[in-house]
DNA sequence: TGATCTTTTCGATATTTCTTGAAATATGGA
DNA sequence: TCCATATTTCAAGAAATATCGAAAAGATCA
């Protein structure tokens, strides 16, 4: 991953909705959620959450398919764990190999 | 970790500068650098290196000491383990034990 | 086709964040 | 004490971001 796209998931995460609407994301798994379910669960207006989203999309943390009249969101599971190896890069001074282990593990949830 | 300890720590990480000084302190591991060794390095203003590094004190995601006239920071990797364990919660569709262990690992760089 | 439901797009405003120059604070040495 | 070095604090302006109401777009069904 490179720095760019780990500020632009950065960014993204650190809102409010977006960060809660992600977990929501991954607690539900690979099934994903429904926007206007997201909506509900979150309290959210259904206009701000589409703006949230998208920029969750942009950041490619989450994926999006058409589902008849609505549009399923999925968490980027993958991209999830590039952006925690990004941050743990070059971790544990410079060995590492002591790290990488733990978190390619992470990316097999 | 809560909630907003996540916002302020993921806000404090989508910003440049910020996000280079930080894997530059976990790079250097704990012995940590002097304030100003990070301004060369970074090319970055002495003032504005401050101002972000007092965002990353707020989101304790580093420490300081004075050294004689310097100051010298270190990265807090109990916190950056407990940030990326906060985004991961409840993965894996509700079965979290199957991620939890590979985290915990990370925390012991 | 027309009615309806779901989601997104647009335009405007309010809030927050970033950077900078100037000044202040703290430490160590002559 | 006086001076030089290292870092922070302050105030202000520019830029980015969040939210809202209104309206538009896509999909389904009668």
């Amino acid at each position: 991953m490179e720095k760019s796209d780990a500020l632009t998931a950065l960014a993204a995460l650190s809102q409010p909705m977006r960060l809660d609407a992600i977990r929501l994301l991954i607690k539900a798994g690979p099934t994903g959620l429904l926007a206007g379910d997201l909506a509900k669960a979150l309290e959210a207006r259904a206009n701000t959450l589409s703006a949230n989203l998208a920029v969750l999309l942009n950041a490619k943390l989450v994926r999006n398919t058409r589902e008849g009249r609505g549009i399923r969101y999925r968490a980027d599971m993958d991209r999830m764990a590039a952006l925690m190896a990004y941050l743990m890069e070059d971790c544990c001074g410079g060995h590492p190999d002591l790290c990488r282990p733990a978190i390619a593990d992470i990316s097999a949830c």
